[in-house]
Order: C-alpha cells, then sequence, then structure tokens
DNA sequence: CAGTGGTCTAGACCACCTA
DNA sequence: AGGTGGTCTAGACCACTGA
C-alpha cells in the first residue's frame, strides 16, 4: 500500500489510503476516521507521520477532531470550495463541463492601475485577456482578466479556448498558484454583459476581484468574474474560523 | 520569555512573540522570518515545536515558506478576512465600531426549511433575530438570522443591541464557533431593505447564506445578510490553495 | 480504566537554494 | 559547503472522553 521509495511523501499516500476508503463508502458522515495510533500500526510509521496524513483531510474541511473521542468525517459536500479558485478547477468540481469563447486576447503595455495590482513596474507586458465561460454550453461568467508575463513570457500565443490558464501555466511554466485573493461586491449588469449571459436588463450580478499568486506570492493573474446573481452562486466552501492569536 | 507550565501551548507561546516582533516592525513584508532552528534553540524547545509555531502564521496567510529559503511575511494586510466570520468580528478587524438595531427577535418553532438547515427536528425552538448593522453609525447591512436554541437555551432573553451574539455564546455557553459555511449571490434590493440601508430603489445587494458551526459540526446559526452592493464588498482574505489530493 | 487527540523531545536524512 | 524548509522516527506525557 505505502511505497517508501515514491518520491510522494508517506503522509499524502496515507491520506489518499484514507480518501478512497471514504469515497468508496467505507465511512460514513459523522462516523470515525481511524485513529491515530490505528493510522500509524497499520503502515509502519510513526504517529506524527499519521497524524499529519490526518491533518490533510481536516486542512480540506473532510474531517474535524474531537479531543478524547477521534477524528470524524464531515457531511458530504454538494460543491467542495471555490470562490478562490479558477473557473475550470471550480467547474471541474461541479463535475460541469467547462468551455470559454475568447472575447480579445491581445499583448498590451501595464497601465499604472494594473501594474500595481500585478506588482510590476508599468508599461510592463501584460496579456489582456477576456472570455466568456460556459458550464454545459450555458453562459456563466464574464472574465476580464491580466496576465503577469513578466512571470510567464511567451504566454500571450497560446490558445485559450481549448486548454485551462492555469493547466498552461503549470506543465509549461512550472508555476503553481499557491495563493489566492478576492473581494466581492454585486452591481447591476451592464447591457453587453446581460447580452452575454443571457440576462435581463435589470438583474444583478456578482463581481469578483480576485488575484492569484505564486508561492512566493507574485502575482500570477488579476481577474474580475461577473457571475449572474442567482443563477451561479459564490460558494466559500467549509473553512475552519481560526482563532486570534492575540486573544489567546 | 516562554512559560512552560503556562496552559498555554509552547508553539502558541512562540508564535505571539514572533507575531509582537512583527507588529513592532522588526520584520518588514517580504523580509524573512527567525528560521526555524534559531526559533528552536533561541527558545530551548525541539525543531518541531518552533516549526509549529510559524505554522500558526503559515495558516493565517502571514508569511509564506520557501523551500531551501526560508520563510517570509506576506505584504500587509489592510483587511484581514471575511465573508465567513460575524459581523462584530469583522468589523473589529477593519477598525470599525459596530451598532445594532434589533428589528424583531422572538422565539419560535422551526419550519421544515429552518429545521433542516441548522439539523434539528421540525418545530423545535430556535431565535429569530433580525438587526440592522452599523459601522460608524452608518447602516451597512440587514441580517436575518435563525439560531439554534437546542444548543443555547435560554439565549432569547439577552439584549443583542449591546452585545455580540458570539460574545455571548462563547461567554455563557462556553460553544465555539469553529466552522463556517457560506454562499453568496446578488439580487436587487427589495424596497424595506432599500430605506433601511439607505440604498436607491434599483441598486444591487449581495446576499451572503452563511451557517455557523461548533468543533464538533452542529449548526449553530443560519443567517442571510444583505450588503450594499458597492458600499461594503466581501473580503474572502488571503488564502492557501490546496492541491487536490488525487492529483498528487 | 482504556482509547482518543494535543503537545513535545532529540535526533535524522532529504531536497533545495545561495554563495 | 552551509543554510533553509520537508519529511520522518520512536518514543513520551498530558487532557479529555466514555464505559
Amino acid at each position: 500500500m505505502i511505497n517508501r521509495q515514491s518520491f510522494i511523501p508517506i503522509y499524502i499516500q496515507i491520506a489518499q489510503t484514507v480518501m478512497q476508503n471514504i469515497q468508496q463508502g467505507g465511512i460514513a458522515p459523522g462516523e470515525p476516521l481511524p485513529s491515530e495510533r490505528e493510522l500509524a500500526e497499520r503502515h509502519h510509521v510513526s504517529r506524527v507521520t499519521a497524524r499529519q496524513a490526518i491533518d490533510e483531510l481536516v486542512k480540506r474541511g473532510m474531517a474535524y477532531r474531537l479531543h478524547g473521542k477521534g477524528t470524524f468525517l464531515t457531511q458530504p459536500k454538494i460543491r467542495q470550495a471555490s470562490g478562490l479558485i479558477s473557473f475550470s478547477e471550480e467547474l471541474r468540481q461541479r463535475q460541469l463541463r467547462p468551455g470559454s469563447r475568447v472575447l480579445q486576447q491581445r499583448l498590451m503595455q501595464a497601465s499604472a492601475d494594473v501594474a500595481a495590482r500585478l506588482q510590476v513596474e508599468a508599461g510592463a507586458s501584460v496579456l489582456r485577456l477576456d472570455r466568456i465561460r460556459y458550464a454545459n454550453q450555458q453562459p456563466v461568467a464574464v472574465e476580464y482578466a491580466h496576465i503577469n508575463l513578466t512571470l510567464l513570457p511567451g504566454l500571450d500565443t497560446e490558445d485559450f479556448e481549448a486548454q485551462s490558464l492555469f493547466d498552461v501555466i503549470r506543465q509549461r511554466y512550472g508555476v503553481y498558484p499557491t495563493w489566492a485573493e478576492a473581494e466581492i461586491e454585486a452591481r447591476i449588469v451592464q447591457p453587453q454583459e446581460a447580452e452575454w449571459l443571457h440576462m435581463g436588463a435589470t438583474e444583478a450580478v456578482l463581481v469578483a476581484h480576485r488575484r492569484t499568486f505564486t508561492e512566493a506570492f507574485e502575482p500570477i493573474e488579476s481577474v474580475d468574474s461577473v457571475y449572474p446573481g442567482d443563477r451561479f452562486p459564490l460558494y466559500m466552501g467549509r473553512q475552519r474560523v481560526l482563532a486570534n492569536l492575540e486573544e489567546t
């Protein structure tokens, strides 16, 4: 079961076996996961490693610990998490088929505003990419993106109707989007957007201003996503609320 | 510096000393934190404990690790995090003075719908609490809340204009809100809400459907919060994007 | 009481980065 | 080479839970 020669850490492998067990229905929501000591013994690892494995599930909101009692599976997550991840990944998790129509894709020089958001110098190369996004053929969002080409030279020649932006970034450049930040507001839909999204002229839209960063906190892209207010609610996922360090 | 007799874990104490150092300007954004080995030596603890301390800062999005290089302070967060936390805590973090006007506060029996959301039996005791929320005297939200009285018997007699709901829950009942889940949509403001929030009749509002849970995932409350679309954007904080376990 | 998670030790080896 | 974080060991004691 556990391969010690693998480049995948042991605790991830153990977390995966527990995940598989869950997905195959071996553990019902509310029921206990194997205890840390049991996992440690079963896989011949130290308890610290077993604990680290369970931590991976807890971090994802899939399980919760109760001191003295055990670690338990949370209720099923219809939709996993989102609001901060990319459109394609979001749809993938919702089991919907993503699609895109590129409205414009062109190289440009960063304005002062865009430069500030991408933390590059004014005039630096930026890819402007506007797309309509589809889920199972239905339009569900309009995205206006500015992508940091200083970090990703040559990205502008790719075809983003056929492939996911993040897939290209990861595979061609080895750059991994690791941090995200978003601010969300509501406004009345603009006429052009209403047409693209098949909405009435006086309906409301959600606008998410999102920035994605590398592991080292370099901005990869700055995107404004426009969603129909009611057809496609943003799910903020299940999160652990952390106590303030100061208050302890 | 470190008190080994304290009921506060050593790694939390160390995290606090690092935090203080940061807040006093000892470390600038982008600069490295003390290394794990250095912290361990300085406080005479094992490296695992020092690492656990730094983990607390990383979990909060205050620092990020770079393999082989070090752990670095993130850029300052103007607004800390939110969308999932309570109104009072959110304003506290934004340095605004919270206020409330109670629209209605009454004991009622859970309808089938409310019962489902609070995971209680239909007909169980529920506190309905509708409030206008103020920040520095300005109305910034309308909240319609259903609170699980099965978990918090007697809560209905408290005065929620004078004190925070969560403060009462923590102090009187020892119940700690630990998990949160939210879904966000946009719609046109309703006439009554427009009046309360000083908005025009055709403006858009953000509606957050939020549930808060105990450590053991028992629902504490289910709240619909209505925010003016543009005056009070929701900040989703800075979060680490976790890779899928399956894809590893 | 036994079983659970929470914290902690004193090491170890690895992979990665910079000089 | 020497520093960093990433992973791992084989224990330990504590606090909490439930029978």
